[in-house]
DNA sequence: GATGAATGAGGTTTCATTCAT
DNA sequence: GATGAATGAAACCTCATTCAT
């Protein structure tokens, strides 16, 4: 009774209030795209004064940073514990493309948000950019340390590893993305062909099929 | 004098603006990105006055729509004469994916502008979102007609061409937009490289490899 | 315990509190200047919070004029007692400059704020600008006071008080604000020097020099 | 009749409007003091758009500093004359005195805003603040070079200038700035009671009086 | 008394578009 | 056709003050 959220009450409802501040800001991200997100728009969403918002976060930008952060992180970690978990790579490739997909699903906006900006880089700078990079950075790693499993198998084309990082990468994003445009038209278990097509295409010569 | 230019000097002049105007536009986007287009910047590179710009354009996103199209439409009509080329399906392959790679490289912010939206496409509407959408339509549309063709020649798995256009279309925009990323990592021969994942990935089972 | 402080205990702290915000809204103002001073600083710099600043001031205006006052009126006291303390009118002079100008040095930031105001007077209305102009006639007045003695002593040059309590107020200042621009420059004692400046510039003709 | 004035007409009614704002903004700082010149209320008064006044100024500050400099330059070109012009010293002296004088006395609100600063300086940075600091030091350098000519005629007390300077900044000031508190008391001669006082304060010994 | 989250008016600045010359 | 000054809506952000706990 008396342990079950050890905060006072101020710092509820504070957190609170944030989160609602952040739900606002996912609703407008999905309805309205990343440049209808306004502080206005966001206080009036949220049923707060404009200068609350201020109050959960130093500024527009910030707020962005941690909509995608909030998604980001917790993916990350997940995505960075499965090369040490010891399954066959094709599991744990199976595991990561169905984790990054079913974030993708789940939050397309924001995850648009985050995948647009990479292109539009000369745009970015300052402290968010800097943090946008490092993010991008550490999306790339989890790639990268996955891909190394399967080299060493000897499942994957040994050498390089930037180009089966790009192709996954790119299967994944475009699995998402362009399915918006063609509205019914659910592709069937894409986790599993993505993976089919990625191994197929990236297989070391010699490997077994 | 002879017959090509057979329009009057005045309307000669008016094109010739109106082309340096975009190439003005292209310059800005390709120096301070997408936000970085104003009127009056395009304006100034452009060493016209601010209402000139819309002599030769209702609007600002109609300079935008005319300068993806500037790009687009030949890629797409180079792109959509393939089918009927009569080449082998694997030629046919390599050649539209180095069209559009190398039309990718050569004009990346522009690209970026169109390749960019589909995920924002609830903030686009109006004129300007239809005509987009016609575009990634038209874009969609071209790589379907491709991988017919390889399907009628069986080389690629049958059925729906949906995951194979998203596969290719991925590939192909992964490999641009994070290279972006890490730099001094040019990849040596990307289409071809692109071309054999794709292939090796889709390939109809029993199809000689 | 005996005498000096009569008041019970919770009316000490709460003097206390009222001058540890006193405290902290003087350190921002030497750190930040007169604009860096906000409600928020002040109840941060004070470890109080911001509500309870208003607990001890009805208002922003209300703490910048207590701060004006803690200092002016001390020092107003001070010299409102020289003029009937039968010292010899030189020494009387001495003494006055050296309070200002050790309260100048001493309180530069606090200074800073009294003073500059009569010139933005037209901005300042209401009770506080009441009070304010209260604080500079007194302020005056002293100067005043301390003049008459000098004329009747037959040193300064009869008549119009108002320019030798310009030229005394002016010197004053001057000597403290514009020293600030040129770092490194010590003036060896300044105080004496204002007097001399003073004296020479304002002796009755025929006086003894 | 083509010659009075060379520029166009568009130029000449841009030059016209950037009066006419900067007259809009004297006349805010003399009504509401520094603080109160809003963008919003000097576009009211000089009857433009907010956004117009950004056509003609960088940012407020900008205007600002052009108010400030448009009284400053010419005065401080005419001092800077001064020393060279041959004249006796204290013809020198009455002359600046009375130029300096008279400045202020037109121009009381922008005087007031460019002498109010130095003391609040911690609170300037950037490059308005340098190019404040730049003034104030031109204006103090004027002085300098007044003050040298007097001591090299042998009037005043040789050695270190800075008081002297100190002591003639802060004569003129003050006659200036805190008359405001005593209206109907016009000093009569203000420009010859300053010379008077700060000649006979600043004299060097054994000098003919 | 103390707290500090919430408020919202008010400030600066940007920029697509219009229109008189 | 060309010009470019003017427009004003809309964006971001600050901060003195209030009030429920």
């Amino acid at each position: 009774m008396d342990q079950p959220d050890k905060l006072p009450r101020r710092e509820r409802e504070r957190l609170r209030h944030r989160q609602e501040i952040l739900d606002a800001a996912r609703k407008i991200l999905a309805v309205r795209g990343i440049d209808g997100i306004t502080v206005e728009q966001v206080a009036r969403e949220a049923e707060f004064a404009v200068g609350s918002i201020y109050r959960h976060f130093r500024s527009k930008e910030e707020l962005i940073e941690v909509l995608i952060s909030e998604l980001a992180v917790p993916l990350f970690e997940e995505l960075e514990a499965l090369p040490a978990s010891g399954l066959p790579f094709e599991e744990m490739l199976a595991e990561f493309v169905r984790t990054v997909h079913d974030t993708h699903i789940e939050n397309l906006p924001v995850v648009r948000a985050f995948l647009a900006a990479p292109g539009n880089l000369p745009a970015i700078d300052g402290e968010f950019g800097e943090r946008m990079r490092t993010f991008w950075q550490r999306y790339f790693a989890a790639f990268d340390a996955l891909l190394r499993v399967g080299q060493e198998a000897g499942i994957l084309t040994p050498g390089d590893r930037l180009p089966l990082t790009l192709a996954l990468a790119g299967l994944l994003e475009s699995f998402n993305k362009w399915a918006l445009l063609v509205p019914n038209s659910t592709i069937p278990d894409a986790p599993a062909l993505i993976c089919r097509i990625f191994l197929d295409g990236s297989r070391a010569r010699g490997a077994s099929r």
